[in-house]
DNA sequence: CGCCAGGCCTTAC
DNA sequence: GTAAGGCATGGC
């Protein structure tokens, strides 16, 4: 077991703030509740490969507790981005700044591939709490177990355990035309047609030229996988709640097509463009009804 | 009942 | 290359 404090700077981290604005399909509350449906509950947890990580902050300490070394958890939550740099690097306008004030320690979590690309097929054209449900239901149903303190905690299944699902059973968990897409890209990162390792290495345009050789995988979902689980933290997703904001805030970027978009914005905002489409959409969703 | 949700695929120009 | 239509299911 592991167990420890990580001093952080002021207003390095808000945790439950990174865990609950909907970026993340994988953290799990404490409480056993689902994320996005219990919003007391301070204390989040994940199985990542063979470890259980168990996270809580206290004013700038954080603490956590599994069995995952403290480096790899800086690895978790991008800690090597420090937000006073992300601060200078991302002002480029007054609604960004009001944005990055209001939500300062919001951070761009690094989540596990296979789990990540499932997650945001199941995510097209459905709500954010459901989607959790999905993944959850996913990791009763086919995930292995990770034991720890007497319990036992479901993990999201690896490709090959998820290959043992049927489209029926995967339709049967509510997931409707997506069932396919699931079925299909496992099957496809199983047999290697796209290795995480090698995406990781490549430009962003090759990367994402690269995840959209999947089935179900189009340019909104790859810059998520991108961003959320590869590194790629210029990578731009444009959602649904993303191009309403363009609309309202930034309307000199409006345009039908996604990858001009995307394109302008990965311009304006560089090289951290994707931690600013996490605080636009936040602010999206905070504001909705002048949306 | 109708409308929409972290879009993608297919088909037609 | 770009634009339109269909798509499963659940929540409101």
């Amino acid at each position: 077991m592991v167990e420890g404090v990580i001093e952080l700077p002021e207003g390095e981290l808000d945790l439950k703030l990174s865990m609950e604005c909907g970026q993340t399909f994988v953290w799990n509350k404490w409480s056993g509740k689902p994320l996005y449906e219990d919003t007391s509950c301070r204390k989040f947890y994940k199985v990542h490969g063979e470890d259980l990580v168990l996270l809580w902050q206290e004013g700038t300490d954080l603490y956590y507790r599994g069995t995952m070394e403290e480096e790899e958890i800086y690895n978790l939550l991008n800690l090597d981005v420090s937000m006073e740099e992300l601060e200078e690097e991302l002002s480029r306008d007054e609604i960004i700044e009001e944005a990055f004030e209001d939500f300062r320690g919001l951070r761009i979590l690094n989540d596990e591939f296979f789990p990540t690309l499932i997650s945001y097929i199941i995510s097209a054209q459905m709500q954010i709490p459901r989607i959790k449900r999905m993944v959850n239901r996913i990791a009763e149903k086919w995930g292995s177990t990770v034991a720890y303190e007497n319990q036992e905690f479901n993990r999201f299944p690896t490709p090959e355990e998820l290959a043992q699902a049927s489209e029926e059973e995967l339709r049967d968990l509510g997931m409707g035309y997506r069932a396919s897409y699931v079925k299909e890209t496992t099957e496809q990162v199983l047999d290697g047609e796209v290795d995480p390792s090698k995406v990781r290495d490549m430009s962003y345009p090759e990367a994402q030229e690269e995840l959209k050789k999947l089935t179900g995988v189009g340019d909104k979902v790859a810059d998520c996988v991108l961003l959320f689980s590869l590194g790629f933290h210029d990578s731009y997703p444009l959602d649904t709640w993303g191009k309403k904001v363009i609309g309202e805030v930034y309307p000199e970027f409006e345009d039908s097509r996604y990858w001009k978009v995307a394109e302008d914005m990965r311009e304006y905002f560089g090289e951290y463009a994707g931690w600013a489409h996490e605080y636009l959409f936040h602010w999206g969703r905070e504001n909705r009804e002048i949306l």
